[in-house]
DNA sequence: ATAATTGCAAACACTTTGCACCTGT
DNA sequence: ACAGGTGCAAAGTGTTTGCAATTAT
């Protein structure tokens, strides 16, 4: 099986690129047809699932069971993404301790943690005054 | 509003401590159906968003977007799940490393995070060893 | 030419909701 | 008695699949 390069994979494609944040299936259609281009929600689908596969985007589900988010990748990210279950921001982490976590859970469980698939959850700063960790 | 203690509340939640590890709600409706206690669908799903809302259970969700699963938590849990996005396979980290994460995301991002919430992807030390973190 | 991709509509799995009936207090 | 809970069937999500038409090589 090859892969040919269709007008609607350097669409989705580009348009991932171009908004280099996480996106819903959904909004990456109607972004497209906001601009013009309509590409089918199959396509659209089957286009994620081969990019995400092929290591250029990378697919992250959520602390409410939402839709999956997508986001580019190009093959290599380096950093977490630490989401508030109380007001749904996502926060990017970028510091080292992530290498540092990665060496723990390497080193001590035998487990190579994906930085690309992996999504912290807890509280913001903001959410975190409020309230405490009593019903997580 | 009052909260009611019901039959179906009871064997739900009996069941969630009794099988203290993750599970499906199909898993649960059926482990009861097998116990001879029909608790419709329904029923079990809202049981289940209860004990979630109010801290005797756990919602997680995993990698591939399959079905959420539920665990007794009893407003307490001390730790992380590793789960292998290759085999599937979620095995418990219940060492003091996590503390340590926890100190470092609330002092460096002011974050604080949710033991119970969080699921730190990757692959464990036997799909480690065939795969790299390539298409991760 | 022909293998792969597209897009529609229909199927899917999981979860939620409307509503009449039942149960706990 | 009556607020609240249950369960069926039906509706809702987000996502996947069968298949005929289309496109890339």
């Amino acid at each position: 099986m090859e892969v040919y390069k269709t007008k609607q994979r350097e669409l989705v494609l580009s348009y991932l690129k171009d908004n280099n944040r996480c996106m819903s299936a959904d909004e990456i259609i109607a972004g497209l047809r906001d601009n013009g281009h309509a590409v089918s929600k199959t396509t659209v689908y089957r286009c994620l699932e081969l990019f995400s596969n092929a290591g250029q985007a990378s697919k992250f589900l959520n602390s409410q069971g939402e839709s999956a988010v997508y986001r580019y990748s190009g093959g290599h990210d380096s950093h977490f993404h630490l989401k508030c279950t109380e007001c749904n921001k996502t926060v990017c982490a970028d510091c080292g301790f992530i290498n540092r976590m990665q060496e723990h859970f390497y080193n001590h469980h035998g487990f190579t943690v994906s930085k690309t698939h992996t999504v912290i959850y807890g509280l913001c700063r903001d959410c975190g005054r409020s309230k405490g960790e009593t019903s997580e």
